[in-house]
DNA sequence: CTAGACTTTCACATCAATGTGAAGGTCAAG
DNA sequence: CTTGACCTTCACATTGATGTGAAAGTCTAG
Protein backbone atom coordinates (compact mmCIF):
# COMPACT_ATOMS: atom_id res chain seq x y z
CA UNK A 1 0.00 0.00 0.00
CA UNK A 2 1.23 3.99 -0.58
CA UNK A 3 2.01 5.93 2.31
CA UNK A 4 -1.83 7.81 1.97
CA UNK A 5 -3.55 4.51 2.73
CA UNK A 6 -1.49 3.78 5.41
CA UNK A 7 -1.72 7.17 6.91
CA UNK A 8 -5.79 6.70 6.60
CA UNK A 9 -5.56 3.42 8.18
CA UNK A 10 -3.32 4.25 11.50
CA UNK A 11 -4.43 8.02 11.66
CA UNK A 12 -0.68 9.24 11.58
CA UNK A 13 0.01 11.88 9.17
CA UNK A 14 2.41 11.09 6.28
CA UNK A 15 4.31 13.96 7.61
CA UNK A 16 5.41 11.56 10.80
CA UNK A 17 5.45 8.19 8.71
CA UNK A 18 8.39 9.70 6.79
CA UNK A 19 9.74 10.84 9.70
CA UNK A 20 9.57 7.69 11.24
CA UNK A 21 10.68 5.81 8.38
CA UNK A 22 13.91 8.48 8.42
CA UNK A 23 14.51 7.96 12.35
CA UNK A 24 15.35 4.18 10.95
CA UNK A 25 12.14 2.84 12.78
CA UNK A 26 9.77 2.23 9.62
CA UNK A 27 11.02 0.71 6.62
CA UNK A 28 9.53 1.07 2.56
CA UNK A 29 10.73 -0.49 -0.40
CA UNK A 30 10.31 2.18 -3.29
CA UNK A 31 8.13 1.63 -6.79
CA UNK A 32 9.60 2.49 -9.60
CA UNK A 33 8.51 5.94 -9.85
CA UNK A 34 9.69 6.45 -6.20
CA UNK A 35 6.84 6.30 -4.42
CA UNK A 36 7.33 4.38 -1.01
CA UNK A 37 5.30 0.50 -1.04
CA UNK A 38 4.35 -0.80 1.99
CA UNK A 39 2.93 -4.49 3.15
CA UNK A 40 0.06 -4.99 4.83
CA UNK A 41 2.10 -5.61 8.37
CA UNK A 42 3.84 -2.19 8.39
CA UNK A 43 0.34 -1.28 9.87
CA UNK A 44 1.05 -2.69 13.26
CA UNK A 45 4.23 -1.71 13.11
CA UNK A 46 2.96 2.13 12.64
CA UNK A 47 0.84 1.68 15.69
CA UNK A 48 3.72 0.40 17.98
CA UNK A 49 5.92 3.18 17.22
CA UNK A 50 3.51 5.51 17.93
CA UNK A 51 2.51 3.86 21.51
CA UNK A 52 6.14 3.77 21.98
CA UNK A 53 6.85 7.47 21.64
CA UNK A 54 3.77 8.32 23.15
CA UNK A 55 5.31 7.19 26.06
CA UNK A 56 8.82 8.90 25.99
CA UNK A 57 10.71 6.43 24.99
CA UNK A 58 13.70 8.29 22.89
CA UNK A 59 13.65 7.26 19.16
CA UNK A 60 17.06 5.74 20.21
CA UNK A 61 15.34 3.07 22.12
CA UNK A 62 12.82 2.28 20.21
CA UNK A 63 14.68 1.46 17.28
CA UNK A 64 16.30 -0.91 19.95
CA UNK A 65 13.61 -2.47 20.54
CA UNK A 66 12.57 -2.78 16.56
CA UNK A 67 15.17 -4.81 16.00
CA UNK A 68 14.94 -7.16 19.02
CA UNK A 69 11.44 -8.04 17.72
CA UNK A 70 12.55 -10.55 14.98
CA UNK A 71 15.08 -12.34 17.39
CA UNK A 72 13.67 -16.07 17.34
CA UNK A 73 16.59 -18.24 17.14
CA UNK A 74 19.01 -18.40 20.06
CA UNK A 75 22.19 -17.40 18.07
CA UNK A 76 21.44 -13.67 17.41
CA UNK A 77 20.58 -13.46 21.18
CA UNK A 78 23.65 -15.45 22.00
CA UNK A 79 26.07 -13.05 20.31
CA UNK A 80 25.01 -9.88 21.84
CA UNK A 81 27.80 -7.95 24.26
CA UNK A 82 28.01 -7.57 27.36
CA UNK A 83 27.86 -4.06 26.77
CA UNK A 84 25.50 -4.41 24.66
CA UNK A 85 23.42 -6.36 27.66
CA UNK A 86 24.36 -3.85 30.29
CA UNK A 87 22.72 -1.36 28.70
CA UNK A 88 19.29 -3.02 27.59
CA UNK A 89 19.34 -4.30 31.66
CA UNK A 90 19.26 -0.64 32.06
CA UNK A 91 16.83 0.41 29.92
CA UNK A 92 14.52 -2.28 31.44
CA UNK A 93 14.61 -0.75 34.48
CA UNK A 94 13.55 2.70 32.99
CA UNK A 95 10.33 0.61 31.57
CA UNK A 96 10.00 -0.62 34.51
CA UNK A 97 9.73 3.14 36.11
CA UNK A 98 7.75 4.25 33.52
CA UNK A 99 5.27 1.55 33.63
CA UNK A 100 4.89 1.89 37.48
CA UNK A 101 4.47 5.45 37.67
CA UNK A 102 1.61 4.96 34.93
CA UNK A 103 -0.08 2.18 36.56
CA UNK A 104 0.05 4.47 39.93
CA UNK A 105 -1.65 7.23 38.29
CA UNK A 106 -4.00 4.89 36.30
CA UNK A 107 -5.14 3.30 39.68
CA UNK A 108 -5.46 6.87 40.85
CA UNK A 109 -8.17 7.72 37.81
CA UNK A 110 -9.95 4.57 38.16
CA UNK A 111 -10.38 4.53 42.26
CA UNK A 112 -11.91 8.57 41.43
CA UNK A 113 -13.90 7.33 38.85
CA UNK A 114 -15.25 4.96 40.70
CA UNK A 115 -16.21 7.37 43.98
CA UNK A 116 -17.98 9.98 40.74
CA UNK A 117 -21.74 10.10 40.87
CA UNK A 118 -20.81 8.65 36.73
CA UNK A 119 -19.24 5.65 37.21
CA UNK A 120 -21.01 4.45 34.34
CA UNK A 121 -18.69 6.43 31.67
CA UNK A 122 -15.65 3.56 32.80
CA UNK A 123 -15.81 1.78 29.94
CA UNK A 124 -15.37 -1.64 32.01
CA UNK A 125 -17.74 -3.26 34.34
CA UNK A 126 -15.29 -2.38 37.29
CA UNK A 127 -15.65 -3.31 40.96
CA UNK A 128 -13.02 -1.39 43.48
CA UNK A 129 -12.99 -3.27 47.05
CA UNK A 130 -10.18 -1.46 49.04
CA UNK A 131 -6.96 -2.29 47.57
CA UNK A 132 -8.02 -4.51 45.17
CA UNK A 133 -9.38 -3.45 41.68
CA UNK A 134 -11.62 -6.26 39.89
CA UNK A 135 -11.92 -5.38 35.83
CA UNK A 136 -14.56 -8.04 34.89
CA UNK A 137 -13.80 -7.13 30.79
CA UNK A 138 -11.38 -5.54 29.19
CA UNK A 139 -10.48 -4.52 25.43
CA UNK A 140 -7.05 -4.42 23.52
CA UNK A 141 -6.77 -1.08 23.99
CA UNK A 142 -6.71 1.06 21.01
CA UNK A 143 -3.80 2.75 19.83
CA UNK A 144 -3.52 5.80 21.80
CA UNK A 145 -2.66 9.74 21.75
CA UNK B 1 13.60 22.90 52.90
CA UNK B 2 15.09 25.05 49.64
CA UNK B 3 15.12 24.72 46.27
CA UNK B 4 18.73 23.73 45.87
CA UNK B 5 18.43 20.83 48.60
CA UNK B 6 15.18 19.79 46.93
CA UNK B 7 17.52 19.68 43.47
CA UNK B 8 20.14 17.42 45.31
CA UNK B 9 17.44 15.49 46.73
CA UNK B 10 15.68 14.15 43.48
CA UNK B 11 18.78 14.61 41.12
CA UNK B 12 16.04 17.42 39.01
CA UNK B 13 17.59 20.66 38.13
CA UNK B 14 16.74 23.68 39.79
CA UNK B 15 15.64 25.15 36.48
CA UNK B 16 13.17 22.01 36.22
CA UNK B 17 11.78 22.46 39.83
CA UNK B 18 10.97 26.23 38.83
CA UNK B 19 9.51 25.47 35.59
CA UNK B 20 7.49 22.39 37.02
CA UNK B 21 5.71 25.01 39.52
CA UNK B 22 4.96 27.74 36.82
CA UNK B 23 3.15 24.68 34.75
CA UNK B 24 1.10 24.11 37.56
CA UNK B 25 2.38 20.81 38.69
CA UNK B 26 4.26 21.71 42.16
CA UNK B 27 4.17 24.11 44.78
CA UNK B 28 5.57 26.00 47.48
CA UNK B 29 5.39 28.63 49.98
CA UNK B 30 8.15 31.46 50.13
CA UNK B 31 9.97 32.96 53.06
CA UNK B 32 10.11 36.78 53.56
CA UNK B 33 13.25 37.06 51.06
CA UNK B 34 11.67 35.38 48.37
CA UNK B 35 13.51 31.91 48.26
CA UNK B 36 10.74 29.20 47.90
CA UNK B 37 10.44 26.91 51.11
CA UNK B 38 9.26 23.41 50.06
CA UNK B 39 7.78 20.87 52.68
CA UNK B 40 9.07 17.47 53.12
CA UNK B 41 6.92 16.22 51.18
CA UNK B 42 7.24 17.81 47.89
CA UNK B 43 10.77 15.18 47.48
CA UNK B 44 8.00 12.26 46.45
CA UNK B 45 5.67 15.04 44.26
CA UNK B 46 8.70 15.66 42.48
CA UNK B 47 9.43 11.86 41.69
CA UNK B 48 5.56 11.35 40.64
CA UNK B 49 5.77 14.51 38.16
CA UNK B 50 9.37 13.35 36.75
CA UNK B 51 7.92 9.90 36.14
CA UNK B 52 4.83 10.78 34.78
CA UNK B 53 6.60 13.19 32.21
CA UNK B 54 8.93 10.92 31.25
CA UNK B 55 6.10 8.67 30.70
CA UNK B 56 4.75 11.03 28.26
CA UNK B 57 1.87 12.41 30.01
CA UNK B 58 0.86 15.84 29.10
CA UNK B 59 1.45 18.61 31.89
CA UNK B 60 -2.15 19.09 31.20
CA UNK B 61 -3.13 15.53 32.24
CA UNK B 62 -0.78 15.81 35.04
CA UNK B 63 -2.57 18.88 36.77
CA UNK B 64 -5.54 16.87 36.86
CA UNK B 65 -3.85 13.89 38.11
CA UNK B 66 -2.30 15.90 41.06
CA UNK B 67 -5.73 17.25 41.75
CA UNK B 68 -6.89 13.99 42.34
CA UNK B 69 -5.00 12.61 44.69
CA UNK B 70 -5.89 14.03 47.96
CA UNK B 71 -9.03 13.51 47.47
CA UNK B 72 -10.26 10.81 50.14
CA UNK B 73 -13.79 12.20 50.90
CA UNK B 74 -16.72 11.16 48.95
CA UNK B 75 -17.92 14.28 48.64
CA UNK B 76 -15.41 16.09 46.44
CA UNK B 77 -15.40 13.05 44.03
CA UNK B 78 -19.11 13.11 43.93
CA UNK B 79 -19.28 16.58 42.67
CA UNK B 80 -17.26 15.78 39.42
CA UNK B 81 -19.21 16.45 36.46
CA UNK B 82 -20.41 14.46 33.99
CA UNK B 83 -17.87 16.24 31.12
CA UNK B 84 -15.07 15.98 33.62
CA UNK B 85 -15.95 12.48 34.58
CA UNK B 86 -16.05 11.55 30.18
CA UNK B 87 -12.68 13.32 30.16
CA UNK B 88 -11.10 11.21 32.69
CA UNK B 89 -12.37 8.17 31.28
CA UNK B 90 -11.39 8.70 27.71
CA UNK B 91 -7.56 9.87 29.60
CA UNK B 92 -7.56 6.47 31.09
CA UNK B 93 -8.17 4.44 27.98
CA UNK B 94 -5.09 6.69 27.16
CA UNK B 95 -3.01 5.40 30.26
CA UNK B 96 -4.16 2.03 29.52
CA UNK B 97 -2.56 2.03 26.15
CA UNK B 98 0.67 3.40 27.05
CA UNK B 99 1.04 0.96 29.73
CA UNK B 100 0.05 -2.07 27.80
CA UNK B 101 2.90 -0.52 24.91
CA UNK B 102 5.52 -0.27 27.60
CA UNK B 103 4.69 -3.74 29.32
CA UNK B 104 5.10 -5.43 25.52
CA UNK B 105 8.33 -4.04 24.96
CA UNK B 106 9.20 -4.49 28.30
CA UNK B 107 8.86 -7.78 28.08
CA UNK B 108 10.62 -7.95 24.35
CA UNK B 109 13.56 -6.79 26.44
CA UNK B 110 13.18 -9.44 29.32
CA UNK B 111 12.99 -12.33 27.12
CA UNK B 112 15.81 -10.95 24.73
CA UNK B 113 18.26 -10.58 27.75
CA UNK B 114 17.00 -13.94 29.23
CA UNK B 115 18.16 -15.44 26.36
CA UNK B 116 21.70 -14.00 26.27
CA UNK B 117 24.88 -14.95 27.52
CA UNK B 118 24.74 -12.17 29.79
CA UNK B 119 21.43 -12.88 31.39
CA UNK B 120 23.39 -12.12 35.32
CA UNK B 121 23.09 -8.49 34.23
CA UNK B 122 18.94 -9.02 34.93
CA UNK B 123 18.87 -7.26 38.54
CA UNK B 124 16.10 -9.80 39.71
CA UNK B 125 16.49 -13.37 39.29
CA UNK B 126 14.12 -14.44 36.74
CA UNK B 127 13.04 -17.58 34.78
CA UNK B 128 11.31 -17.78 31.44
CA UNK B 129 9.17 -20.65 30.56
CA UNK B 130 7.65 -20.08 27.58
CA UNK B 131 5.60 -17.54 27.84
CA UNK B 132 5.34 -17.00 31.76
CA UNK B 133 7.71 -14.98 33.01
CA UNK B 134 8.29 -15.48 37.14
CA UNK B 135 10.29 -12.88 38.94
CA UNK B 136 11.63 -13.84 41.96
CA UNK B 137 12.07 -10.43 43.16
CA UNK B 138 11.55 -6.79 42.55
CA UNK B 139 12.59 -3.68 44.19
CA UNK B 140 10.58 -0.80 44.37
CA UNK B 141 11.62 0.52 41.38
CA UNK B 142 14.04 3.81 41.31
CA UNK B 143 12.62 7.14 39.67
CA UNK B 144 13.61 6.78 35.78
CA UNK B 145 15.09 9.05 33.32
C1' DC C 1 -4.45 16.98 -23.20
C1' DT C 2 -5.84 18.51 -18.65
C1' DA C 3 -7.57 18.49 -13.92
C1' DG C 4 -7.27 16.50 -9.59
C1' DA C 5 -5.49 13.43 -6.34
C1' DC C 6 -1.70 11.30 -5.37
C1' DT C 7 3.37 11.32 -4.48
C1' DT C 8 8.30 13.22 -3.81
C1' DT C 9 11.87 16.35 -1.18
C1' DC C 10 13.05 20.52 1.20
C1' DA C 11 12.53 24.05 4.41
C1' DC C 12 10.79 26.83 7.77
C1' DA C 13 7.55 27.27 12.00
C1' DT C 14 5.94 25.71 16.48
C1' DC C 15 5.60 23.62 21.08
C1' DA C 16 7.22 21.46 25.30
C1' DA C 17 11.06 20.19 27.90
C1' DT C 18 15.44 21.55 28.88
C1' DG C 19 20.24 23.90 28.92
C1' DT C 20 22.68 28.08 29.91
C1' DG C 21 23.91 32.45 31.27
C1' DA C 22 23.27 37.27 32.77
C1' DA C 23 22.24 40.60 36.43
C1' DG C 24 21.24 41.02 40.78
C1' DG C 25 19.43 40.09 45.95
C1' DT C 26 20.38 37.30 50.58
C1' DC C 27 23.04 35.44 53.97
C1' DA C 28 26.60 33.16 56.78
C1' DA C 29 31.55 32.78 57.56
C1' DG C 30 35.88 35.00 58.00
C1' DC D 1 32.92 44.57 54.94
C1' DT D 2 33.92 41.04 51.64
C1' DT D 3 33.60 36.59 49.68
C1' DG D 4 31.17 32.58 48.27
C1' DA D 5 27.24 29.93 48.10
C1' DC D 6 22.92 30.38 47.78
C1' DC D 7 18.66 32.44 45.78
C1' DT D 8 15.69 35.46 42.42
C1' DT D 9 13.81 36.62 37.49
C1' DC D 10 14.48 37.10 32.63
C1' DA D 11 15.76 35.63 28.28
C1' DC D 12 17.71 33.32 24.66
C1' DA D 13 19.30 28.54 22.59
C1' DT D 14 18.49 23.75 21.66
C1' DT D 15 16.28 19.27 20.75
C1' DG D 16 12.57 16.13 19.39
C1' DA D 17 8.13 15.64 17.68
C1' DT D 18 5.23 17.92 14.98
C1' DG D 19 2.54 21.31 11.56
C1' DT D 20 2.54 23.52 7.14
C1' DG D 21 3.53 24.88 2.74
C1' DA D 22 6.19 25.23 -1.62
C1' DA D 23 7.79 23.21 -5.96
C1' DA D 24 7.64 19.50 -8.69
C1' DG D 25 6.83 14.53 -10.52
C1' DT D 26 3.09 10.61 -11.35
C1' DC D 27 -1.09 8.73 -12.52
C1' DT D 28 -6.03 8.25 -13.50
C1' DA D 29 -10.34 10.01 -15.10
C1' DG D 30 -12.55 12.81 -18.30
Amino acid sequence: MRIGELSRRTGVPTRMLRYYEEQGLLASERRPNGYREYPESVVADVEQVRGLISSGLPTRLIRLLLGMEGVEGEELARTCSRNVAETLAEELEVLEGKIGCLTRSRDTVREFLARTRHAEVLGDAQVVLGDAQVVLARQPASSSS
